[in-house]
DNA sequence: TCCGACATGTAAGGTGTTACATGATTTC
DNA sequence: GAAATCATGTAACACCTTACATGTCGGA
């Protein structure tokens, strides 16, 4: 499948970035959805420099630093909007360590699976004040935000993630009243 | 981490099991959150096996086809009550193919990005029906499933999915909406 | 008798994380 | 001057999927 070949060439077609920027990218926004770390960026970079889908030049920062500034070529272009347009399966499983751990909860005390239940709700609701916030960022400086704006890809993946961590605490709750002791 | 080891221990904590067992629950309900291929599995029980986790006995299916029947160990019991009460860190990152889609919508025509969109709401879709039937079988077994339960594990990863699942859709939906067009 | 399910394994390759390794630039 | 950030790469290892490989059992 390769997502991160396409993870890149869809950053890159927003404007050019080096392996560092790419890196960043993950860390914000899209990082809510996918994700990789700079040892697997750089040899991704170079695998699509080869294969004709990205080109760079070089940028010196400062005076000795040398950067590699990627662009996405024509051929990379038209390999992005095949897999825009492809059909990509649903996965059956998405993993989740916590929701494991809820299946085996017969073998936890009362006390240990509300604990374990309560755990998981402090944790996700710290996540969702920050969202909001961003999500508001967003919806201020133009609303509605509409399919033309800039910014819709990026209203996409922050009302999902919101919405995901909702929809994930309200479930907590209910489960939480449920176990009782 | 070696998510699978717990997996398999919490699995076998609820009775015994063949490797070809274990393939097959992670086909049913724990599916939807965490599976693995029997290539992972048979490797992995045989290393629990090594580690004194799990023990084994084999049994004659038939006259000659030799299966063997796991179990967990005091040792793994307690390995396994050991993770159930660590503290997992919940990852930042849930990797989701169609939410990249979605923030390169940019790179779509308002067409292409519905049908994008439509193309997921109707996939997901298929999901529901199922699982709404699945749960209501649990519930109408005993009403309300309560943690005493020996279903209780099952009906919260039932219940999970299927809120996870009509969480997207509703989203979806929303989207569709905006997009326009 | 054939087919699908039961049953167990290994090999090869792709994906992802942690650690190793180095150095320049900016900000306090 | 120290620390955080910018910047790029490789190595080792863990995790996961696809394919290879083999054989039995039960039912139609």
């Amino acid at each position: 499948m390769r997502v991160l070949k396409y993870a890149i060439l869809g950053l890159l077609d927003k404007g050019q970035l080096s392996g560092y920027d790419i890196t960043s990218k993950f860390k914000e926004e899209i990082g809510h959805f996918w994700s990789a770390k700079h040892s697997q960026i750089y040899p991704e970079l170079k695998k699509l420099t080869e294969e004709g889908f990205v080109e760079y030049q070089i940028v010196i920062q400062g005076t000795k630093l040398e950067k590699k500034v990627y662009s996405i070529t024509e051929l990379g272009k038209k390999e992005l909007h095949e897999w825009m347009n492809r059909y990509s399966p649903i996965p059956d499983t998405q993993k989740d360590e916590f929701m494991l751990k809820a299946y085996f909860v017969s073998s936890l005390s009362q006390e240990e699976a509300k604990q374990l239940f309560k755990d998981q709700l402090e944790k996700r609701g710290q996540a969702i004040a920050f969202l909001e916030e961003r999500l508001q960022e967003l919806e201020g400086k133009e609303e509605p935000v509409s399919f033309s704006s800039p910014d819709f890809g990026h209203y996409l993946v922050l009302s999902r993630a919101l919405e995901r961590e909702k929809g994930y605490i309200s479930w907590l709750e209910r489960m939480i009243a449920k176990i009782g002791g």
